[in-house]
RNA sequence: GGGGCUGUAGUGUAGCCUGGCCUAGCAUUUGAGGUUUGGGACCUUAAGACCUGGGUUCGAAUCCCGGCAGCCCCA
């Protein structure tokens, strides 16, 4: 077989610089992580994507609880008179509302939204929780679902109408209390990102268009795809009392006066699945860090009759040995494939490392370890196989973040006016700018681009920004970073 | 929000323009059997599809309309 005709029919058919979009349909449908359903927006998360998840997950509890946070669970639906209160969170979020107005054929008195997030419903019960300082403060989270009815063109993980993620709202006494969350809970998000996800994202504050629905301010990570688009990560939105007063949150303090609350919200979603498929993948496939790899090995034994048993024998061995240390290990024992079809099968899956165990090296009491970041081969003594794996996942998952990091690093441009900001993003750049942070501004620049807004800006320089914003007549406050968003 | 393209076995495709020779071809896949196994092996054999609902027509995978779904471009 031709090795054109290999690529067109088994595996990635097209070249990830070439063609982003077609790569990543068929990057996470061949990794077997998603597939479409009848519902337009709305994936299937294959066991594969879900472990992925999960790693995520146990990452993310095992530090919020540490922080103290109670895991809860709020009802999917959320009556309409609840939704309203808040009217900026409202007018937000009610374009892509679903809507549940009846039972059977028996229409509903009140009809129910499917939560695009549950402020609404989480604070009608805190309102009636919280009645003393003593009860402050009252952090919470709870992992779910949310439906976004999205119109833009759905893109599994990166944009879907459904998706999974985990929603904290903490309640404070003070303003103090909330905002001091704010460096706890975005230094969580960074450490998942970069240490476990091996993602390197901008980070800061939003600009006041783009802050979420209902906050005062909201700070994000932001992520550079290949092809240029930028994806919101992980975020945290300070709210003030704005969500208090809409729902009555009220406590009596130690001066036994009534006060609102202050309240903060963030989030970490399976977006992040997204973002991890199209920064480190390549034209074979996935490459998935280390730390969150559903299997971080896979051994696979080149089978020849006359050694089976012995083979297999190892091949067991080995994964036991490897399991006792600590590493996720898939042994790949099929008969009915050649070697060849299951290295480009795990390579497509994005197993950071495989080992290949046949005759010779068992002769030689050996194996061959191949990375997969950069394909490269070696032999290594079977007795110094678990300390060798472990500096090669580790060098694998550090690797990985600093191919993301230099990859962050050489897309953003310094730009001093419009043209400039749209030649740079048009070449799939992130603006980077001295910017006035006004709305107008920002309304004005969306209009006079293709819908380039502002991604966030670094917190280290707000307010020392000297001289003129470079999209307008008024005074620059910050530096900003821009780019088209998924 | 606007526009364009597409939908044929699990997957990728041929056929569509110009309706009939389609009982829908090919490859891969899957099941059985055999021979194999160091970068997607081979042989035999079996299985598997026209997105959906209408319409036009003697006759529709093919033409028309709606729906659903996917992709792309622009805002």
């Amino acid at each position: 077989m031709s090795e054109k005709k290999k690529t067109e029919e088994k595996g990635i058919t097209v070249k990830k610089e070439k063609n982003f979009n077609e790569w990543y349909t068929q990057a996470f449908q061949k990794a077997d992580l998603a597939d479409y359903t009848l519902v337009s927006g709305c994936v299937v998360f294959k066991p594969y994507a879900h472990t992925i998840w999960d790693k995520i997950r146990e990452e993310t509890k095992k530090r919020l609880n540490k922080m103290d946070v109670g895991e809860a669970y709020f009802p999917l639906f959320i009556p309409e008179k609840l939704l309203e209160k808040e009217a900026e969170h409202v007018e937000g979020f009610s374009p892509e509302v679903a809507w549940v107005e009846k039972a059977g054929n028996t229409k509903l008195g009140e009809r129910l939204a499917v939560r695009p997030t549950s402020e609404a419903i989480m604070y009608d019960s805190y309102s009636k929780w919280i009645r003393s300082h003593r009860d402050l403060p009252l952090k919470m989270c709870q992992w779910n679902n949310v439906v976004r009815w999205e119109f833009k063109n759905p893109v599994p993980f990166l944009r879907s109408r459904e998706f999974l993620w985990v929603e904290g709202h903490t309640v404070f006494a003070d303003e103090k209390g909330a905002l001091d969350e704010d460096k706890s809970i975005m230094d969580m998000w960074q450490d998942i990102c970069e240490n476990y996800l091996a993602l390197k994202g901008l980070r800061g504050k939003k600009s006041e268009n783009e802050k979420f629905a209902g906050a005062v301010f909201t700070k994000s990570i932001e992520y550079r795809l290949p092809n240029g688009k930028i994806a919101q990560g992980p975020d945290f939105h300070y709210d003030g009392q704005n969500f208090a007063k809409a729902y009555s949150i009220k406590f009596i303090d130690e001066d036994e006066k009534e006060k609102f609350v202050f309240q903060n919200t963030w989030a970490i979603s399976t977006r992040m699945l997204g973002v991890l498929i199209a920064v480190h993948g390549d034209d074979q496939g996935l490459i998935l860090p280390p730390k969150i790899a559903p299997y971080q090995v896979v051994i696979i034994p080149i089978i020849f009759d006359k050694h089976k048993k012995e083979l297999f024998k190892e091949t067991d061995k080995l994964k036991q040995k490897l399991e006792k240390k600590g590493f996720r290990v898939k042994t790949d024992k099929r008969e009915n494939y050649k070697p060849g079809w299951k290295f480009n099968q795990w390579e497509m899956k994005g197993v950071p490392l495989r080992i290949e165990l046949g005759p010779r090296e068992l002769e030689k009491k050996i194996v061959t370890v191949v990375r997969r970041d950069n394909g490269k081969k070696e032999n290594v003594n079977i007795k110094n196989l678990g300390k060798k794996i472990k500096e090669l996942l580790d060098d694998i998952q550090k690797q990985l973040l600093k191919r993301s990091e230099e990859k962050l690093k050489n897309s953003i441009k310094e730009v001093k006016n419009i043209k400039e900001l749209e030649n740079a993003v048009n070449k799939g750049k992130i603006g980077y700018a001295k910017w006035c942070n006004n709305v107008e501004c920002e309304e004005n620049l969306k209009d006079k681009t293709t819908g380039i807004k502002s991604l966030n800006m670094p917190e280290d320089k707000i307010g020392k920004a000297k001289g003129k914003c470079a999209f307008c007549d008024k005074e620059a406050k910050v530096y900003a970073y821009f780019g088209k968003t998924y």
